[in-house]
Parts: structure tokens; sequence; C-alpha cells
DNA sequence: ATAGTGTCTATAGCAACTATAGGGTCAAGC
DNA sequence: GCTTGACCCTATAGTTGCTATAGACACTAT
């Protein structure tokens, strides 16, 4: 069972992670590395790639940097109950459904707000502004 | 036509907005103010407060600081023909509406994840970690 | 006189990176 | 043997929109 090496650049193409972004992930804790080679390079085996493919896969989900810690530490414990990951999913799963609530609230009064300028008259005559500006 | 004189807690409290905030707008020139006290304190007019209260419902709609910047800008200067704030807010809204949609997906596809766990077995047999573990 | 607000400046921190400067490493080609 | 170019290294500062902290001064009420 020998494990293959890479270089961050190896990794960075194939996970499409930039370098930089990479050795931040280092920093905070979230990725390790395997040693150092004699150039002072970072080595990776095929676990690290993994955890990175994790990492970039809850990005792309929308998880946070430190739901993704946990995440990761809990899916590398195979014993435990995934009640933890369960619930994790969960509450982000409201947390964006929040979101897109907001937000959509927020596409009406704009809309509303933008039906009503022609976009040829002045600002003192402007809809837009004057639904934008509080009550004096 | 005399101009009342308020101090930056003042303008907190009428807008809901922290002191700290209102000193982190004047630095990054969004807010002046109108002078100082003999004791060194910011004096603010009705002008200063209007455009306060113009740029914490602009931020509560959404836009960011640059944004309101030029949304201020433009809203003040009422010669000015309104098509520029009309393009503003329209990109705006599109940003929203593209957010919305990415939201969406994003639900979409944790719902479906989510649906696949008991939350009773082990991490070894969860399907949610089995469906953010990209295929290795 | 003193306590309790309110205000001042200046600096550092948050998320999740990105950008820059100034250097070292390594393989290929001449 | 030497240079070119791609890759890697560290360390620091910038981004957005604030928030938090420290240490000091101003003002009001008792």
């Amino acid at each position: 069972m020998k494990t293959e090496a890479f270089r961050i650049g190896d990794l960075a193409r194939d996970t499409g992670t930039k370098v930089v972004t990479i050795r931040y992930y280092e920093k905070i804790g979230l990725l390790q590395n395997s040693g150092r080679s004699e150039g002072n390079y970072r080595i990776y085996g095929t676990a690290e790639l993994n955890r990175l493919r994790f990492i970039r896969r809850c990005r792309a989900l929308g998880f946070s940097l430190d739901q993704i810690r946990e995440l990761a530490d809990l899916a590398e414990d195979t014993e435990r109950s995934c009640a933890e990951v369960d619930a994790l999913t969960r509450r982000h799963l409201q947390d964006i459904q929040t979101k897109i609530a907001d937000l959509q609230a927020l596409e009406e009064e704009l809309q509303s707000i933008s039906s009503q300028c022609q976009g040829s008259g002045t600002i003192s005559s402007c809809r837009i502004v004057e639904a934008i500006s509080p009550a004096t």
C-alpha cells in the first residue's frame, strides 16, 4: 500500500484550488502535509489530496471553513455516529433557506422600486431616489 | 433656515447605526461631518443625518458601500439624469437574482444529500459523508 | 470632587481568501 | 556550465464591512 507523493501544484491542478489557498488552509490548520522534500517543497499523499477534495466539495456546498473543519474531522472518524454530521448539514440547510427568503424579500422590494423609473427624467423627479430616500 | 446640530451618538440612535460604524463611514469618505465642537466632538447637521439614513436604507437593500457611494452622490445632484441610478439598481437586482438561483441550486443538492441519512448509523455507513465525499 | 456617561484616536481582529515582493529549486536546452 | 523558465518558498498587506479593544479626554449630575 504505497502512497503517491504530490507537490502543491499537483493538488492545485487536481482540485481547482489556487496554490496560495492551499497554503492558507495549512496555516489555519485545515490541511496538513506529509513533510518536506530536500528542496523544502511540501509533499502530500493521497490522504491529503482526498481531504482537500472533500474541503473543496464542502466549500462548493456553501459550508464555512469552521464547519468544514468539523465535518472533515468527523468524516475521518469512521466509528463515530453520524448524528453530528446530520445535524450540521440540516442546520446549514436552514441557514441557506433563510438566506434565500431574505434575498427574495429584497428582490421584491428592489423590483417594485425599479419599476417606477423610466430612466429619462432627472434625479429630482426620479422615483427610485425617492423610494430609497427615507421619509424625512 | 437653521440647521440643528447633532453629535455622533444622536445619529447612532436615530439610524440604528453603531458609533464606530459612523466613524468608519467617515474614514472611507462616505459621510462627512460639519466640523468639531470645542471639545473636539464631531458635529452633524440634518443633511448629514439624512445622508446617513440614505446609506443605511441602501445597506438594508443590499447595496455595497461602493455602490452606495455612487448612489448617494448621484442622489444629491438633483439636476442630473437618473439613468445611472436606474442602471445601478437594475444591475444590483440582477446580482441578487443570480445569488438566489445559486442558493436554490445549493438548497436542492443539500436537501437530497440530507434526506439520505437516518442519523443513527456510524460514519462509515453514513450516506451524507458518502455523498459529500468526491468519488476517489 | 467624583462618578458615570459620551466621545476621541489608534490599532487589531473577523472570513476566506488574493496579491505582492523577494528569494530559492530544479529540469531542459544551448 | 550556464541560463531560462516553471515551480516553489516565506512574509506581509490588501479586500469588505464592520466590530472590539485600549487608553485618554469632555461633559453632566450629584
